[in-house]
DNA sequence: TCTAAAACCAACCCACGGGTCGGAATTCTC
DNA sequence: GAGAATTCCGACCCGTGGGTTGGTTTTAGA
Protein backbone atom coordinates (compact mmCIF):
# COMPACT_ATOMS: atom_id res chain seq x y z
CA UNK A 1 0.00 0.00 0.00
CA UNK A 2 2.52 2.18 1.01
CA UNK A 3 4.44 1.73 -2.31
CA UNK A 4 2.05 2.66 -4.32
CA UNK A 5 1.94 5.91 -2.50
CA UNK A 6 5.89 6.38 -2.54
CA UNK A 7 5.32 5.62 -6.49
CA UNK A 8 3.44 8.69 -6.83
CA UNK A 9 4.88 10.86 -4.89
CA UNK A 10 8.50 10.45 -6.71
CA UNK A 11 6.57 10.65 -9.94
CA UNK A 12 4.63 13.68 -8.46
CA UNK A 13 8.27 15.12 -7.52
CA UNK A 14 9.32 14.58 -10.84
CA UNK A 15 6.10 16.37 -13.27
CA UNK A 16 6.49 19.02 -10.93
CA UNK A 17 10.09 20.23 -11.57
CA UNK A 18 9.53 19.03 -15.21
CA UNK A 19 6.67 21.41 -15.38
CA UNK A 20 8.89 24.03 -13.75
CA UNK A 21 11.86 23.79 -16.13
CA UNK A 22 10.05 23.22 -19.60
CA UNK A 23 7.73 26.13 -18.57
CA UNK A 24 10.79 28.15 -18.02
CA UNK A 25 13.39 27.12 -20.89
CA UNK A 26 10.90 25.22 -23.06
CA UNK A 27 10.43 21.59 -23.67
CA UNK A 28 13.59 20.77 -26.54
CA UNK A 29 15.80 23.12 -24.39
CA UNK A 30 15.45 21.12 -21.51
CA UNK A 31 17.10 18.01 -21.22
CA UNK A 32 16.09 14.42 -19.00
CA UNK A 33 19.55 15.49 -17.27
CA UNK A 34 18.43 19.29 -16.18
CA UNK A 35 15.50 17.77 -14.38
CA UNK A 36 16.79 14.51 -12.66
CA UNK A 37 19.92 16.71 -11.60
CA UNK A 38 17.34 19.17 -9.95
CA UNK A 39 16.08 16.43 -7.65
CA UNK A 40 19.57 14.43 -7.27
CA UNK A 41 17.75 11.24 -9.21
CA UNK A 42 19.22 9.03 -11.57
CA UNK A 43 18.28 8.41 -15.59
CA UNK A 44 17.26 4.28 -14.10
CA UNK A 45 14.64 6.20 -11.44
CA UNK A 46 13.26 8.34 -14.82
CA UNK A 47 12.82 5.71 -16.87
CA UNK A 48 11.48 3.15 -14.47
CA UNK A 49 8.47 5.29 -14.06
CA UNK A 50 7.84 6.72 -17.61
CA UNK A 51 8.29 5.68 -21.04
CA UNK A 52 9.90 8.11 -22.50
CA UNK A 53 10.53 11.96 -22.14
CA UNK A 54 7.17 12.81 -24.45
CA UNK A 55 5.34 10.07 -22.35
CA UNK A 56 6.49 11.75 -19.36
CA UNK A 57 5.53 15.53 -21.35
CA UNK A 58 1.70 14.29 -21.89
CA UNK A 59 1.38 13.28 -18.59
CA UNK A 60 2.26 17.05 -17.30
CA UNK A 61 -0.15 18.25 -19.54
CA UNK A 62 -3.13 15.92 -18.61
CA UNK A 63 -2.63 16.71 -15.26
CA UNK A 64 -0.30 19.71 -13.75
CA UNK A 65 -1.19 22.23 -17.18
CA UNK A 66 -5.08 20.75 -17.11
CA UNK A 67 -4.99 21.51 -13.39
CA UNK A 68 -3.51 25.17 -13.28
CA UNK A 69 -5.55 26.52 -16.65
CA UNK A 70 -8.52 25.14 -14.55
CA UNK A 71 -8.21 26.50 -11.29
CA UNK A 72 -7.37 29.75 -12.52
CA UNK A 73 -9.21 30.37 -15.64
CA UNK A 74 -11.96 28.02 -15.56
CA UNK A 75 -13.46 27.29 -12.37
CA UNK A 76 -13.47 31.15 -11.10
CA UNK A 77 -15.99 32.15 -13.53
CA UNK A 78 -18.34 29.30 -12.84
CA UNK A 79 -20.88 30.86 -10.80
CA UNK A 80 -24.02 32.28 -11.46
CA UNK A 81 -23.89 36.16 -10.76
CA UNK A 82 -22.82 38.64 -12.69
CA UNK A 83 -20.76 36.63 -15.83
CA UNK A 84 -19.14 39.68 -17.27
CA UNK A 85 -17.39 40.80 -13.75
CA UNK A 86 -16.32 37.55 -12.95
CA UNK A 87 -14.46 37.40 -16.46
CA UNK A 88 -13.48 40.67 -15.61
CA UNK A 89 -11.86 39.64 -11.60
CA UNK A 90 -10.54 36.42 -13.25
CA UNK A 91 -8.48 37.86 -15.75
CA UNK A 92 -7.54 40.84 -13.59
CA UNK A 93 -6.72 38.34 -11.24
CA UNK A 94 -4.44 35.79 -13.31
CA UNK A 95 -2.14 38.74 -14.69
CA UNK A 96 -1.60 39.78 -11.01
CA UNK A 97 -0.07 36.72 -10.49
CA UNK A 98 1.88 36.62 -13.39
CA UNK A 99 3.00 40.32 -12.44
CA UNK A 100 4.34 39.71 -8.86
CA UNK A 101 5.78 35.97 -10.08
CA UNK A 102 8.92 36.79 -10.28
CA UNK A 103 10.98 34.82 -13.41
CA UNK A 104 7.44 35.08 -14.85
CA UNK A 105 7.87 33.04 -18.51
CA UNK A 106 4.60 33.61 -19.85
CA UNK A 107 1.42 31.56 -19.80
CA UNK A 108 2.16 27.84 -19.41
CA UNK A 109 -0.65 26.50 -22.03
CA UNK A 110 0.05 28.88 -24.62
CA UNK A 111 3.42 28.57 -24.34
CA UNK A 112 3.38 24.78 -24.80
CA UNK A 113 0.84 25.64 -27.84
CA UNK A 114 3.14 27.82 -29.36
CA UNK A 115 6.18 24.78 -29.11
CA UNK A 116 4.23 22.21 -30.63
CA UNK A 117 1.97 24.20 -32.90
CA UNK A 118 1.73 22.39 -36.26
CA UNK A 119 5.00 20.42 -35.50
CA UNK A 120 3.42 17.43 -33.13
CA UNK A 121 -0.10 16.31 -33.36
CA UNK A 122 0.13 13.97 -30.07
CA UNK A 123 1.13 17.01 -27.80
CA UNK A 124 -1.15 19.62 -29.49
CA UNK A 125 -4.21 16.77 -28.97
CA UNK A 126 -3.62 17.04 -25.60
CA UNK A 127 -3.12 20.56 -25.47
CA UNK A 128 -6.19 21.42 -27.78
CA UNK A 129 -8.16 19.42 -25.26
CA UNK A 130 -7.53 22.14 -22.65
CA UNK A 131 -7.98 25.09 -24.81
CA UNK A 132 -11.50 23.89 -25.98
CA UNK A 133 -12.30 23.23 -22.29
CA UNK A 134 -11.47 26.82 -21.41
CA UNK A 135 -13.05 28.03 -24.61
CA UNK A 136 -16.75 26.13 -23.70
CA UNK A 137 -16.27 27.52 -20.49
CA UNK A 138 -16.10 31.19 -21.32
CA UNK A 139 -19.03 30.60 -24.10
CA UNK A 140 -21.51 29.18 -21.24
CA UNK A 141 -20.52 32.34 -19.06
CA UNK A 142 -21.21 34.95 -21.87
CA UNK A 143 -24.67 33.24 -22.73
CA UNK A 144 -25.32 33.16 -19.16
CA UNK A 145 -24.64 36.87 -19.34
CA UNK A 146 -27.05 37.12 -22.32
CA UNK A 147 -29.93 35.35 -19.94
CA UNK A 148 -29.52 37.20 -17.14
CA UNK A 149 -29.48 40.57 -19.60
CA UNK A 150 -26.18 42.10 -19.14
CA UNK A 151 -25.01 40.80 -22.58
CA UNK A 152 -26.36 41.51 -25.75
CA UNK A 153 -28.17 39.18 -27.16
CA UNK A 154 -26.82 39.94 -30.52
CA UNK A 155 -23.19 39.40 -29.91
CA UNK A 156 -22.20 36.01 -31.02
CA UNK A 157 -20.86 34.33 -27.67
CA UNK A 158 -17.99 32.00 -29.41
CA UNK A 159 -16.62 35.23 -31.17
CA UNK A 160 -16.17 36.71 -28.11
CA UNK A 161 -15.23 33.88 -25.85
CA UNK A 162 -12.12 33.90 -28.76
CA UNK A 163 -11.36 37.39 -28.56
CA UNK A 164 -11.01 36.75 -24.82
CA UNK A 165 -8.54 34.28 -25.29
CA UNK A 166 -7.08 35.43 -27.78
CA UNK A 167 -6.02 38.81 -26.31
CA UNK A 168 -4.84 37.18 -22.83
CA UNK A 169 -2.89 34.94 -24.44
CA UNK A 170 -1.01 37.61 -26.28
CA UNK A 171 -0.95 40.05 -23.46
CA UNK A 172 0.53 37.35 -21.51
CA UNK A 173 3.33 36.86 -24.14
CA UNK A 174 4.12 40.30 -24.01
CA UNK A 175 4.07 40.48 -20.47
CA UNK A 176 7.05 38.42 -20.03
CA UNK A 177 9.69 41.27 -20.91
CA UNK A 178 8.10 44.37 -20.34
CA UNK A 179 7.04 46.35 -17.58
CA UNK A 180 4.37 43.37 -16.32
CA UNK A 181 2.31 46.08 -14.18
CA UNK A 182 1.76 48.61 -16.59
CA UNK A 183 0.90 46.68 -19.27
CA UNK A 184 -1.81 44.84 -17.19
CA UNK A 185 -3.30 48.05 -16.22
CA UNK A 186 -3.40 49.18 -20.11
CA UNK A 187 -4.88 45.65 -21.23
CA UNK A 188 -7.54 45.67 -18.28
CA UNK A 189 -8.66 49.10 -19.38
CA UNK A 190 -9.45 48.23 -22.56
CA UNK A 191 -10.83 45.43 -21.59
CA UNK A 192 -13.49 46.98 -19.98
CA UNK A 193 -13.89 48.96 -22.96
CA UNK A 194 -14.66 45.80 -24.90
CA UNK A 195 -17.35 44.63 -22.45
CA UNK A 196 -18.76 48.12 -22.34
CA UNK A 197 -19.56 47.71 -26.19
CA UNK A 198 -21.12 43.86 -25.76
CA UNK A 199 -23.43 45.11 -23.07
CA UNK A 200 -26.71 46.15 -23.15
CA UNK A 201 -26.91 49.95 -23.07
CA UNK A 202 -29.19 50.89 -19.35
CA UNK A 203 -31.58 53.01 -20.72
CA UNK A 204 -31.55 55.57 -17.89
CA UNK B 1 32.12 42.87 -57.75
CA UNK B 2 30.83 39.71 -58.88
CA UNK B 3 32.01 37.65 -55.94
CA UNK B 4 30.06 40.54 -53.54
CA UNK B 5 27.18 39.75 -55.51
CA UNK B 6 27.66 35.68 -55.56
CA UNK B 7 28.32 36.13 -51.59
CA UNK B 8 25.10 37.74 -50.69
CA UNK B 9 23.25 35.52 -52.84
CA UNK B 10 24.41 32.39 -51.14
CA UNK B 11 23.69 34.14 -47.93
CA UNK B 12 20.38 35.05 -49.15
CA UNK B 13 19.49 31.39 -50.25
CA UNK B 14 20.87 30.30 -46.74
CA UNK B 15 18.65 32.60 -44.23
CA UNK B 16 15.87 32.13 -46.33
CA UNK B 17 15.74 28.01 -45.83
CA UNK B 18 16.67 29.04 -42.53
CA UNK B 19 13.82 31.42 -41.76
CA UNK B 20 11.44 28.97 -43.12
CA UNK B 21 12.30 25.71 -41.21
CA UNK B 22 13.11 27.50 -38.36
CA UNK B 23 9.61 29.05 -38.88
CA UNK B 24 8.05 25.50 -39.17
CA UNK B 25 10.05 23.49 -36.57
CA UNK B 26 11.25 26.11 -34.13
CA UNK B 27 14.84 27.45 -33.45
CA UNK B 28 15.74 24.70 -31.16
CA UNK B 29 14.21 22.20 -33.29
CA UNK B 30 16.38 22.84 -36.18
CA UNK B 31 19.62 22.08 -37.24
CA UNK B 32 22.21 23.56 -39.38
CA UNK B 33 22.46 20.43 -41.04
CA UNK B 34 18.79 20.85 -41.78
CA UNK B 35 19.52 24.24 -43.64
CA UNK B 36 22.05 22.90 -45.80
CA UNK B 37 20.53 19.54 -46.65
CA UNK B 38 17.54 21.41 -48.36
CA UNK B 39 20.21 23.64 -50.15
CA UNK B 40 22.65 21.12 -51.33
CA UNK B 41 25.19 22.84 -48.96
CA UNK B 42 27.83 22.05 -47.02
CA UNK B 43 29.27 22.54 -43.30
CA UNK B 44 31.66 24.70 -44.40
CA UNK B 45 30.08 26.98 -46.99
CA UNK B 46 28.15 28.08 -43.86
CA UNK B 47 30.68 28.85 -41.00
CA UNK B 48 32.03 30.24 -44.22
CA UNK B 49 29.45 33.31 -44.07
CA UNK B 50 28.38 33.02 -41.02
CA UNK B 51 29.88 33.07 -37.13
CA UNK B 52 27.74 31.06 -35.83
CA UNK B 53 23.54 29.03 -35.35
CA UNK B 54 22.90 32.40 -33.20
CA UNK B 55 24.89 35.17 -35.44
CA UNK B 56 22.51 33.57 -38.36
CA UNK B 57 19.57 33.43 -36.89
CA UNK B 58 20.36 36.98 -35.39
CA UNK B 59 20.85 37.97 -38.58
CA UNK B 60 17.79 36.50 -39.88
CA UNK B 61 15.60 38.45 -37.48
CA UNK B 62 17.15 41.51 -38.30
CA UNK B 63 16.43 41.39 -42.33
CA UNK B 64 13.68 39.21 -43.23
CA UNK B 65 11.74 38.70 -39.88
CA UNK B 66 11.89 42.86 -39.88
CA UNK B 67 11.04 43.30 -43.07
CA UNK B 68 7.99 41.00 -43.16
CA UNK B 69 6.24 43.06 -40.23
CA UNK B 70 7.24 45.78 -41.55
CA UNK B 71 5.64 45.02 -44.84
CA UNK B 72 2.34 43.49 -43.72
CA UNK B 73 1.66 45.44 -40.22
CA UNK B 74 3.77 48.59 -40.52
CA UNK B 75 3.44 49.98 -43.78
CA UNK B 76 -0.04 49.25 -44.81
CA UNK B 77 -1.13 51.51 -41.96
CA UNK B 78 0.99 54.38 -42.27
CA UNK B 79 -1.66 56.41 -44.40
CA UNK B 80 -3.49 59.93 -44.02
CA UNK B 81 -7.22 58.24 -44.30
CA UNK B 82 -9.01 56.77 -41.59
CA UNK B 83 -6.99 54.92 -39.28
CA UNK B 84 -9.33 53.07 -37.89
CA UNK B 85 -10.12 52.03 -41.18
CA UNK B 86 -6.92 51.43 -42.47
CA UNK B 87 -5.77 48.55 -39.19
CA UNK B 88 -8.82 46.85 -40.15
CA UNK B 89 -8.06 46.34 -43.41
CA UNK B 90 -4.52 45.34 -42.74
CA UNK B 91 -5.53 43.04 -39.62
CA UNK B 92 -8.19 41.68 -42.17
CA UNK B 93 -5.55 41.60 -45.06
CA UNK B 94 -3.07 39.48 -42.58
CA UNK B 95 -5.24 36.79 -41.45
CA UNK B 96 -6.11 36.44 -45.20
CA UNK B 97 -3.11 35.59 -45.97
CA UNK B 98 -2.74 33.26 -43.25
CA UNK B 99 -5.84 31.43 -43.96
CA UNK B 100 -4.53 30.59 -47.60
CA UNK B 101 -1.76 30.03 -46.24
CA UNK B 102 -0.61 25.84 -46.52
CA UNK B 103 1.33 24.79 -43.83
CA UNK B 104 1.20 28.24 -41.38
CA UNK B 105 2.83 28.11 -38.33
CA UNK B 106 1.50 30.92 -36.46
CA UNK B 107 3.03 34.31 -36.39
CA UNK B 108 6.52 34.43 -36.99
CA UNK B 109 7.39 37.07 -34.91
CA UNK B 110 5.30 35.93 -32.25
CA UNK B 111 6.25 32.27 -32.69
CA UNK B 112 10.28 33.46 -31.96
CA UNK B 113 8.88 35.74 -29.51
CA UNK B 114 7.52 32.81 -27.56
CA UNK B 115 10.38 30.17 -28.22
CA UNK B 116 12.94 33.12 -26.31
CA UNK B 117 10.60 34.79 -23.86
CA UNK B 118 12.54 35.16 -21.07
CA UNK B 119 15.22 32.79 -21.89
CA UNK B 120 17.82 34.38 -24.71
CA UNK B 121 18.28 38.11 -23.70
CA UNK B 122 20.70 39.09 -27.00
CA UNK B 123 17.64 37.47 -29.23
CA UNK B 124 15.03 39.04 -27.44
CA UNK B 125 16.87 42.12 -27.84
CA UNK B 126 16.40 41.70 -31.59
CA UNK B 127 12.72 40.75 -31.41
CA UNK B 128 11.88 43.54 -29.01
CA UNK B 129 13.18 46.06 -31.39
CA UNK B 130 10.78 44.62 -34.12
CA UNK B 131 7.83 44.42 -31.54
CA UNK B 132 8.28 48.12 -30.46
CA UNK B 133 8.72 49.37 -34.26
CA UNK B 134 5.14 47.76 -34.82
CA UNK B 135 3.78 49.22 -31.09
CA UNK B 136 4.93 53.02 -32.18
CA UNK B 137 3.60 52.65 -35.26
CA UNK B 138 -0.26 51.60 -33.75
CA UNK B 139 0.53 54.22 -31.17
CA UNK B 140 0.95 57.15 -33.51
CA UNK B 141 -1.73 55.84 -35.92
CA UNK B 142 -4.60 55.57 -33.10
CA UNK B 143 -3.84 58.91 -32.61
CA UNK B 144 -4.27 60.21 -36.44
CA UNK B 145 -7.34 58.42 -35.62
CA UNK B 146 -7.87 61.29 -32.38
CA UNK B 147 -6.35 64.40 -34.34
CA UNK B 148 -9.07 63.00 -37.28
CA UNK B 149 -11.56 62.90 -34.87
CA UNK B 150 -12.70 59.35 -35.20
CA UNK B 151 -11.23 58.02 -31.89
CA UNK B 152 -12.47 59.23 -28.89
CA UNK B 153 -9.98 61.47 -27.19
CA UNK B 154 -10.41 59.95 -23.94
CA UNK B 155 -8.85 56.66 -24.76
CA UNK B 156 -5.74 56.09 -24.11
CA UNK B 157 -3.22 55.54 -27.45
CA UNK B 158 -0.96 52.93 -26.05
CA UNK B 159 -3.37 51.23 -23.90
CA UNK B 160 -5.20 50.92 -27.57
CA UNK B 161 -2.25 49.61 -29.32
CA UNK B 162 -1.08 46.62 -26.73
CA UNK B 163 -4.59 45.45 -27.08
CA UNK B 164 -4.51 45.30 -30.59
CA UNK B 165 -1.23 43.71 -30.92
CA UNK B 166 -1.93 40.96 -27.87
CA UNK B 167 -5.49 40.25 -29.74
CA UNK B 168 -3.75 39.65 -32.82
CA UNK B 169 -0.49 37.72 -31.27
CA UNK B 170 -3.41 35.79 -30.05
CA UNK B 171 -5.23 35.09 -32.62
CA UNK B 172 -2.82 34.08 -35.06
CA UNK B 173 -1.30 31.43 -32.51
CA UNK B 174 -5.21 29.92 -32.34
CA UNK B 175 -5.69 29.88 -36.05
CA UNK B 176 -2.56 27.36 -36.53
CA UNK B 177 -5.08 24.42 -35.88
CA UNK B 178 -8.29 25.03 -36.05
CA UNK B 179 -10.46 26.51 -38.82
CA UNK B 180 -8.46 29.32 -39.66
CA UNK B 181 -11.34 30.98 -41.41
CA UNK B 182 -14.26 30.97 -39.06
CA UNK B 183 -11.20 32.24 -36.33
CA UNK B 184 -10.93 34.95 -39.19
CA UNK B 185 -14.90 36.27 -39.37
CA UNK B 186 -14.96 35.80 -35.74
CA UNK B 187 -11.81 37.82 -34.54
CA UNK B 188 -12.54 40.55 -36.79
CA UNK B 189 -16.30 40.60 -35.78
CA UNK B 190 -14.98 41.86 -32.51
CA UNK B 191 -12.66 43.73 -33.49
CA UNK B 192 -14.79 46.03 -35.03
CA UNK B 193 -17.24 45.94 -31.85
CA UNK B 194 -14.04 46.66 -30.07
CA UNK B 195 -13.35 49.60 -32.35
CA UNK B 196 -16.86 50.61 -32.12
CA UNK B 197 -16.48 51.39 -28.29
CA UNK B 198 -13.76 53.73 -29.05
CA UNK B 199 -14.97 55.75 -31.42
CA UNK B 200 -16.28 59.13 -31.17
CA UNK B 201 -20.27 58.73 -31.32
CA UNK B 202 -21.92 60.43 -34.25
CA UNK B 203 -25.01 62.41 -33.20
CA UNK B 204 -26.58 62.02 -35.81
C1' DT C 1 46.84 32.09 -68.97
C1' DC C 2 48.37 32.30 -64.53
C1' DT C 3 47.71 33.47 -59.70
C1' DA C 4 45.57 34.52 -55.59
C1' DA C 5 41.65 35.07 -53.15
C1' DA C 6 36.99 33.67 -52.43
C1' DA C 7 33.68 29.91 -52.01
C1' DC C 8 32.87 25.56 -50.90
C1' DC C 9 33.50 20.48 -49.56
C1' DA C 10 33.77 16.59 -46.39
C1' DA C 11 35.81 14.31 -42.89
C1' DC C 12 36.50 14.92 -38.25
C1' DC C 13 35.97 16.39 -33.15
C1' DC C 14 33.42 16.33 -29.04
C1' DA C 15 29.75 17.27 -25.94
C1' DC C 16 25.08 16.32 -25.20
C1' DG C 17 20.81 14.00 -24.92
C1' DG C 18 17.44 10.14 -25.13
C1' DG C 19 17.24 5.63 -23.90
C1' DT C 20 19.03 0.74 -22.10
C1' DC C 21 20.59 -2.52 -18.77
C1' DG C 22 22.52 -5.22 -15.01
C1' DG C 23 22.86 -4.89 -10.62
C1' DA C 24 22.50 -2.64 -5.88
C1' DA C 25 19.67 -0.68 -2.20
C1' DT C 26 15.06 -0.26 -0.14
C1' DT C 27 10.89 -1.71 1.18
C1' DC C 28 7.06 -4.72 1.78
C1' DT C 29 5.21 -9.19 3.22
C1' DC C 30 5.01 -13.26 5.66
C1' DG D 1 14.61 -11.82 9.33
C1' DA D 2 14.41 -14.17 4.72
C1' DG D 3 12.65 -13.73 0.11
C1' DA D 4 10.60 -11.13 -3.29
C1' DA D 5 9.22 -7.15 -5.35
C1' DT D 6 9.89 -2.42 -5.90
C1' DT D 7 12.75 1.46 -6.55
C1' DC D 8 16.73 3.44 -7.86
C1' DC D 9 21.81 3.83 -9.38
C1' DG D 10 25.29 4.72 -12.84
C1' DA D 11 27.83 3.12 -16.48
C1' DC D 12 27.12 2.50 -21.17
C1' DC D 13 25.23 2.93 -26.16
C1' DC D 14 24.54 5.65 -30.11
C1' DG D 15 22.68 9.09 -32.95
C1' DT D 16 22.73 14.04 -33.40
C1' DG D 17 24.26 18.61 -33.65
C1' DG D 18 27.37 22.72 -33.31
C1' DG D 19 31.65 23.85 -34.73
C1' DT D 20 36.71 23.16 -36.86
C1' DT D 21 40.04 22.39 -40.28
C1' DG D 22 42.81 21.13 -44.37
C1' DG D 23 42.22 20.83 -48.62
C1' DT D 24 39.78 21.41 -53.41
C1' DT D 25 37.16 23.97 -56.80
C1' DT D 26 35.68 28.27 -58.67
C1' DT D 27 36.16 32.91 -59.91
C1' DA D 28 38.24 37.58 -60.43
C1' DG D 29 41.47 40.20 -62.48
C1' DA D 30 45.86 41.44 -64.61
Amino acid sequence: MKKELKRLATMNRMQKAGLALFYKKGYFNTSVDDILKELGLSKGAFYYHFESKEDFFVKIIDELVAHKVYSSLIEPIEGHDNPVDLIMRCFEEALETAVHNEMDSGFVLSNFINEFNGKHERIMGHLNEILRNWEVNLVSTVQRGKFNGQIDRHVDSESVALFLMSSYMGIRTLMVETAPSALKYRYMTQLRQFFKSIEVKQHT
